[in-house]
DNA sequence: TCTGGGGTCCTGGTCCAA
DNA sequence: TCTGTTGGACCAGGACCC
């Protein structure tokens, strides 16, 4: 079974009434994309609505139920959602109206409880632990959570109750959608054994072939083995994290500050690329864009890492540790160049180039070495000055020579 | 069927210093 | 001085998640 499947309940819902012990809730929007797009296009809502790129190599972002229905599911090729579903309307994708509606259901929670911990825009943990003499049970924080995300941005969430986070998060998923779902600490086993591998977080389709050659389909054959024998297989990490959350062991607490680790961008080309200018002007590109990002969120970082994926998918990675820590395009260019240029690849047919930094630190306690021949305002300054300009005007006010486009004619 | 873009974490190898 | 060990930093790649 994969992971989308997993949204169908395959087993009875032990839904507890008992919700003591139960302090976290993981809140899951329903088809987010979908659903926010769908307050754009109300006409649409009842048919099967995809939404992703109308044209290239896309990937579907997000299906409205009826889509999913008919085999459509996020992350499929856009080729083959039309194929399944060709009648179904395709929308295009609206980031800013995504993020409006991502800050309004988190505001909602901040102002029902301090920890919050967002995974991303559509979902988040939450411990209610200190709220309940205000709000009364987790269960009734969880309803309350549905009925005012309803209300007040027009979609529909579902929200796992549990002891832990992997439960609840379990939880949420299987009582899609629009659902709630209570799973008691002393009903977790009952819970969780029946569920197939895939169940379990870090188990994907490589892992869930290696335990499947091992005889193990459910979480309860997990549970089953000896924790040795999954680390033998699995490796120590892995091996001991299975073993933990069959039978329910999480020990994981929701945190509401989580630090960025790395930044990066990537890009794919509309179609293969042999050309190396065009390759290195994309690096250029993307190097300005996660420099910006890097600015804006006041980080420096020290190590560049270079992704190339070629036409037949295998993908390469390089990566170069710089002496000192930087958030200057100009540097991060510069890295990302030298890397790429030391694959000396001829003409080979490149599909998606990235540029990422990690290593990230705040850029106001990063040491910050001077060069000696550095005088005056550097390309620190400019940049930042880009920054300004780009906020006043918009992104593309400024850029290099190098990335405009060509003249026509 | 033909695979986006943003990330995190883990593993195993190499190198280097103590 | 040589050898072996250990641990940390770095690097490449893979798997996974949303």
């Amino acid at each position: 079974m994969t992971r989308a499947q997993l949204h169908r309940p395959q087993v009875p819902q032990p839904v507890g009434a008992d919700d003591r012990g139960c302090p976290i809730l993981h809140v899951d929007m329903d088809a987010f994309y979908a659903s926010v797009s769908l307050l754009e296009h109300p006409d649409l809502v009842g048919q099967p609505v995809i939404v992703g790129g109308a044209a290239g190599r896309g990937v579907v972002l997000s299906a409205t139920y009826e889509a999913r229905a008919l085999g459509v599911h996020s992350a499929m090729p856009m080729s083959r959602a039309r194929r399944l579903a060709p009648h179904a309307h395709v929308v295009a994708p609206d980031f800013r109206r995504y993020s409006e509606a991502s800050a309004g259901v988190m505001a909602l929670f901040s102002s029902l409880t301090p920890l919050v911990e967002p995974l991303s825009l559509d979902e988040a943990f939450l411990d209610v632990r200190g709220a309940q003499r205000r709000l009364g049970s987790p269960r009734a924080i969880a309803r309350l959570i549905r009925d005012r995300v309803h209300d007040e941005q027009g979609i529909t969430c579902s929200v796992g109750v549990a002891a832990t986070k992997f439960v609840a998060k379990l939880a949420s998923t299987l009582s899609k959608p629009d659902g709630l779902l209570v799973v008691p600490p002393d009903r977790v086993v009952e819970f969780l054994h029946p569920l197939p591998v895939s169940a379990l977080w870090g188990v994907g389709d490589k892992t869930a072939e290696q335990l499947t050659r091992l005889g193990l389909r459910t979480v309860g054959d997990i549970a089953a083995t000896p924790p040795r024998t999954l680390a033998r297989v699995l490796g120590d990490a892995t091996g001991r994290q299975l073993a933990d959350l069959a039978w329910g062991r999480d020990p994981r607490r929701v945190v509401s500050t989580a630090t960025d680790r790395s930044i990066g961008a990537e890009e794919t080309f509309a179609s293969d690329v042999d050309d190396a200018a065009v390759v290195t002007r994309e690096l250029l590109r993307l190097s300005e864009k996660v420099a910006a990002r890097m600015r804006a969120r006041g980080y420096v970082g020290r190590t560049v890492s270079l992704k190339v994926r070629f036409a037949d998918f295998t993908t390469l990675t390089r990566s170069r540790t710089l002496a000192d820590p930087t958030d200057v395009a100009r540097e991060v260019y510069a890295a990302a160049r030298r890397l790429y240029d030391g694959l000396h690849l001829q003409r080979a047919r490149v599909r998606l180039v990235g540029v990422r930094m990690s290593g990230l630190r705040d850029e106001e306690t990063a040491p910050r070495q001077l060069l000696l021949d550095e005088e005056g305002p550097g390309w620190r300054d400019a940049e930042q000055a880009v920054d300004r300009l780009a906020a006043r005007f918009g992104a593309h006010i400024v850029r290099p020579a190098r990335l405009l486009d060509p003249p026509d004619g």
